[in-house]
DNA sequence: TTCAGTACTGAACACCTTGTTCGTCTATTA
DNA sequence: TAATAGACGAACAAGGTGTTCAGTACTGAA
C-alpha cells in the first residue's frame, strides 16, 4: 500500500479514536475527523464510505488484536493459543484495564451501541469455541443460542458496571463475579 | 389543558409511535413527524424542546402504563396491587406479547437503546421493590447494585431473544427461561 | 355572546452536516 | 524521469435543525 495511502488511513483512524475517547459516536462529524486528523474531505470519502464503516474498520483492527480471531498475521495470538493457563475472560479483562488499543475508551462512552454490538458478536464466537464456559446444568434446559447471547451479553454488563465503579477491582475479582452471575 | 394543546401533543405522541413502528429513532425526523401529526414546525418545538425530549416524555407516559410506577391515576396498578399470583416478569412478557401500547415495536426495532436504556432504569427499580426475585446464594456473593444491573439486564436480552425469535414461546416458557439464566 | 388570552400556522431564516465533484498539485515507483 | 495514483481544497446540492414572527383561529371564563 502506498505510504501516502497508509498515513491518511491511519490518521483518521486515530482522530477517530482520541474523539471516542471524549464524544459519543453520533456526535462526531465527519469535519472535526478530518480536521484533527489533518487530511482533505474528499480523502476521507477515498477511504471510507461513511462514518459507520469508519467504526466498523477500527473494531476490526481492534479485535484483531484484543480476539485474535484472524488467521495470526498480527501475531497475539494468546487468547486461543496462549501458553499461560490464565482464564480467558479474565484475559480480557486485563486487556481493558490496561487500556490496550484504547478498548476501554470505547467501551466506557456511553450510547456506542454499534461498537457494543460488534463486540458482543466477537464474544459469541469466542464462546462457542470454548463451550466448557457454559454451565452443564443450564446446557440441558436452556437453547443454546439463548445461553450463548446471556453469557455474552452478562460479560459487557459485567465490564460496563466495572467501568462505572471505575474499575476498583482487580481483574480477578470481577472476573469471579462474572462467573458466579453466570453459574 | 387547552384542548388544542392536548391535540397537538397527542397528534406528535402518536406519530412519533407510528414511525419507530419501522424506522429507528435517529433516522426519524423532526420534518417527518410533524407531516404525520400534521401539525406545524414551530408547534412540535413549542411542546417538545428536542426529539430526545420528545423519546423520554413517551417513555414516562408508556411506563407510567406498563410499569405503574406513578401514583396509580392512570388506573393500571395491578404489577404491584394486582390480586392476582401471577409472576411480576410474566406479566410484563404478556404486556409485551400482547404489544400494549406499542411496546413491542419500540422493544424490537434496533438501535433504540435510548428507549432500551430508559427501560432497564424502570426494571431495576421494579426489581428494588421485590428483592425476593434474587436468589439467596447470589445475593451473598454479589454487591446488590451488580446483581440489580444483572438481572434487569438479563431480563431485557431475554425479552430481545424472545423477539427476534418471533415470539414462538409462550410467555410462560420464556419466563422460565429468564429465570434459569439468572437462578 | 363576547373578548382577551392562548395556541397554531406557515414561511422564511441562519446554520450545520453529509457526500460528491473537479481541476490542480505532489509523492511514489517502475 | 515519466506515468500513475493519491491528496488537496474549494465549491456544491441536498437535507436536517431549531428560531422567529406576523397573522389567524380557537378556547374558556365572564
Amino acid at each position: 500500500m502506498d505510504r501516502r495511502q497508509r498515513k491518511s488511513r491511519e490518521a483518521i483512524l486515530n482522530a477517530f479514536t482520541d474523539l471516542l475517547r471524549t464524544k459519543n459516536f453520533s456526535s462526531i462529524t465527519v469535519s472535526e475527523i478530518i480536521d484533527l486528523a489533518d487530511v482533505g474531505r474528499a480523502t476521507f470519502y477515498a477511504h471510507f464510505e461513511t462514518k459507520d464503516f469508519l467504526l466498523k474498520e477500527l473494531c476490526r483492527e481492534l479485535f484483531c488484536h484484543i480476539f485474535d480471531t484472524e488467521h495470526g498475521e498480527c501475531g497475539h495470538r494468546h487468547i486461543f493459543h496462549c501458553d499461560s493457563d490464565e482464564d480467558v475472560f479474565m484475559h480480557l479483562a486485563g486487556h481493558i484495564k490496561r487500556n490496550d488499543n484504547h478498548i476501554l475508551d470505547l467501551l466506557s462512552s456511553q450510547n456506542n451501541e454499534l461498537f457494543l454490538s460488534y463486540f458482543k458478536e466477537e464474544l459469541k464466537e469466542l464462546i462457542i469455541a470454548q463451550p466448557q464456559l457454559l454451565s452443564d446444568s443450564k446446557r440441558e434446559q436452556l437453547p443454546e443460542n439463548f445461553l450463548i447471547n446471556h453469557v455474552a451479553s452478562t460479560f459487557v454488563e459485567t465490564l460496563n458496571w466495572w467501568i462505572k465503579n471505575k474499575m476498583a477491582l482487580s481483574t480477578e475479582e470481577i472476573t469471579k463475579y462474572f462467573y458466579t452471575a453466570i453459574e
